[in-house]
RNA sequence: GUGGCUGUAGCUCAGUUGGUUAGAGCAUCGGUUUGUGGUACCGAGGGUCGCGGGUUCGAGCCCCGUCAGUCACCCCA
């Protein structure tokens, strides 16, 4: 016997979660389509050199490679944006600018695992090129507020920043030079105590008082504006510094135009995020209820997508949300549904000599819209429903022969244990709207 | 990749200072005379104690390795 058996960091998913993870996706492709992305797909499989051409030691380390048949090499790819850079560069001429995306897919990173950390993983991209427009900032930041709350994730918050105010503050610092560092130290400050980020910044040259002004300033919280006019000191003079500024009053008063609530876009002046290819506006997003599995949704924008690929300069802006993570803190937070069936309603097969009618109840219950599913035996009733319940239908019709004699049929809320009799005789139009009813009297609460 | 912790039935765990055929609850399946489920009762299946080696008369319990999970570093979704 071969053990049966999953590699490290890779899993499968039983009904339960791969049916939350279709919920998902079906949320994100309705938020992203909603403004007017548009949905592409690439390969697994990359030449190496167009995934190792980014070139940072960390992603390399991480890169799951081979030599194929043919004697290539090449490797998975480990994000959505550097297939995207590609994809871009190969058909610019086709698609047109500005471009924007969507893109779900898995990736897969050799690094080691950890709690809603997986070698194989699902990312769900979006990006818009080939403009520099605020415009495109706004909406990436909408997005991402949108799809969380069409999720259904009450709390929540997206913290939004722009490298240029960081870059503008090193400026006026005279520490330009060791941005790199700073800026991944800073970027901790949610996670590590401000006096050890002290020590590293220290560690890395910057004066005692120099380090103290940028805790002070990555540590601003509060009303936005507020931040935003304390920002102002710390930018002084620095032209890139104003005009990060002026992209965040931008995402604020845009956040307002478009019925964001007040305090779910929040400026915090610590994000800067590890890669170095973002330039302007960063974004992360929180679950108030589990901020310790990191950023839900992230993303920023860069200036150029595909400089390894062409000379065409393609800026853009994007951001992605990582559902394997999603999924795992929801999970923790017990707000995914625990129903293993997507059909709703259940259908007895009682009277073995009516299989032909329960056929055509499906039928018909199905023609109207609705999940149906027939038990394939003509098993005990109570084994029936109770196999139904487990399975979470929501409800379950219930007819044998004193039922088909009076034209009649019973429809059970599986929950409650409730019994409603319809008189159909054989109208399936009365019949399909009173299973309609039926379910629509039965929603559930908020869970995925 | 480095370090800490963990690994007994599908799940949660018990298993006394190493000592005979390894247990429980839940879950699964079947039954309690076949037209109605989440309760009750009966029964069944399911574990070479993650895997491999070592110490010992004897190991689920000790040692080493390995695989997997988890936490921290690193990095990120």
């Amino acid at each position: 016997m071969i053990e049966p058996r999953t590699l490290k960091g890779f899993r499968d998913l039983l009904p339960a979660q791969a049916l939350a993870r279709e919920r998902i996706l079906d949320i994100a492709r309705r938020v992203y389509q909603s403004y007017g992305f548009a949905p592409i797909d690439t390969p697994a499989l990359e030449y190496l050199e167009i995934l190792t051409g980014k070139g940072s030691d960390e992603t390399d380390k991480q890169l799951y490679r081979f030599v194929d048949h043919g004697g290539r090499s090449v490797g998975l790819r480990f994000d959505l944006t550097v297939p995207f850079a590609r994809f871009a560069a190969q058909h610019v001429a086709e698609i047109g600018l500005p471009f924007k995306r969507y893109h779900m897919a898995p990736v897969w990173r050799g690094e080691n695992t950890q709690r809603g950390r997986y070698r194989e993983f699902m990312q769900c991209d979006f990006d818009t090129i080939g403009t520099t427009s605020a415009v495109s900032d706004l909406e990436t930041v909408l997005v991402v507020h949108d799809l969380l709350v069409a999720i259904g994730i009450e709390k929540f918050s997206v913290c939004v920043n722009d490298r240029r105010v960081l870059t503008g503050v090193l400026e006026q610092l005279g520490i330009s030079d060791c941005a790199t560092a700073v800026l991944r130290s800073l970027d901790k400050l949610a996670k590590v105590p401000a006096e050890q980020i002290r020590a590293e910044l220290i560690a890395i040259g910057v004066s005692d008082s120099k380090a103290s002004r940028l805790l002070e300033m990555a540590g601003l919280r509060g009303d936005s504006h507020e931040v935003l006019s304390l920002l102002e000191g710390f930018v002084g003079t620095s032209e890139i510094g104003l005009a990060g500024l002026a992209g965040l009053r931008g995402i604020v008063s845009g956040s307002v135009a478009a019925g964001v609530p007040e305090g779910r876009v929040l400026i915090d002046p610590s994000i800067a995020r590890g890669l170095d290819y973002y330039t302007g506006i960063v974004i992360e997003s929180f679950l108030e209820e589990l901020p310790a599995i990191g950023s839900i949704c992230s993303g920023g924008r860069y200036d150029n997508l595909a400089g390894l690929y062409t000379k065409e300069s393609l800026p853009g802006v994007g951001a992605s949300l990582g559902l394997d993570r999603l999924l795992a803190a929801l999970e923790e937070l017990e707000r995914i549904e625990t129903t293993t069936t997507p059909a709703e309603v259940f259908i007895v097969y009682f009277d073995s000599n009516r299989l032909e009618d329960y056929i055509r109840i499906a039928s018909a219950i199905r023609a109207a819209g609705m999940n149906v599913e027939l038990y394939p035996e003509p098993k005990r009733v109570g084994q029936q429903l109770k196999y139904a319940d487990r399975k979470g239908f929501r409800i379950a019709i219930v007819a044998g022969a004193n039922e088909f004699e009076t034209g009649t049929v019973q429809i059970k809320h599986l929950a409650s244990q409730s019994n409603l009799i319809v008189d159909w005789h054989g109208d399936m139009h009365i019949l399909t709207d009173a299973v309609h009813s039926a379910l629509q009297a039965d929603q559930h609460g908020h869970h995925l």
